[in-house]
DNA sequence: CAAGAGATCATCT
DNA sequence: GATGATCTCTTGA
């Protein structure tokens, strides 16, 4: 089944916790794209130096001010697009980052075939910046819940990655991902 | 293996 | 004009 507007409309950090092994689906012609989620990280507000949004409303981060579930994709380094859903409440700029799945055949077995970095996610799932601003409940791109639950105990805490200019923002544990059995 | 540089561009200053 | 929520390739130990 897929996940609802009130999935993302939880906190962030708890949202991108149970995130962790949801299946992210993306339609890309005839052909449906699954991924098992397995690690995201958290962006938290104007307050949260390492949001986009910390330098307030601008063009750019005006999709992170979007209702929960609104697909925030955007091309960083000139060369890689990153995809992140929006979470909590509109006006609220906050999101959780996909940084990386496990390729999924069919229903629910994993093929071990590991997708990391967000760069990489969204080159194999085809998202560039058209999916910026869509929502993750139509026939383009959602999320399932596959019954998998995921205890606290298997979920491993870390720093973000790359967000060393976030003065003490960088230290934050926001980054979440977990091993799978 | 670890470390460094290059690629490449939308966005903000 | 600078820079980044990255990746890949090259270098060298």
């Amino acid at each position: 089944m897929k996940l609802g507007k009130d999935f993302f409309e939880q906190k962030t950090l708890k949202a991108a916790k149970g995130l962790l092994g949801k299946t992210l689906c993306v339609k890309k012609g005839n052909k449906i794209l699954r991924g098992m989620i397995v690690e995201t990280e958290a962006y938290c507000g104007e307050d949260d130096l390492a949001c986009h949004a910390s330098k307030g409303r601008t063009k750019r981060t005006e999709t992170l001010y979007k209702k929960a579930g609104t697909v925030y994709a955007y091309l960083i380094y000139g060369m890689h697009y990153c995809l992140n859903i929006v979470t909590e409440k509109e006006n609220y700029p906050s999101a959780i980052l996909i940084r990386s799945v496990i390729k999924v055949n069919g229903k629910v077995s994993p093929c071990h075939e590991r997708i990391s970095g967000p760069g990489r996610v969204c080159r194999h799932f085809g998202i560039d910046k058209t999916f910026n601003g869509l929502d993750v409940f139509g026939k383009n791109i959602w999320i399932e819940d596959n019954g998998l639950k995921i205890s606290p105990r298997e979920i491993i805490k870390s720093k973000r990655i790359g967000v060393d200019y976030a003065k003490h923002c960088k230290d934050y544990l926001w980054r979440f991902n977990f091993v799978l059995k």
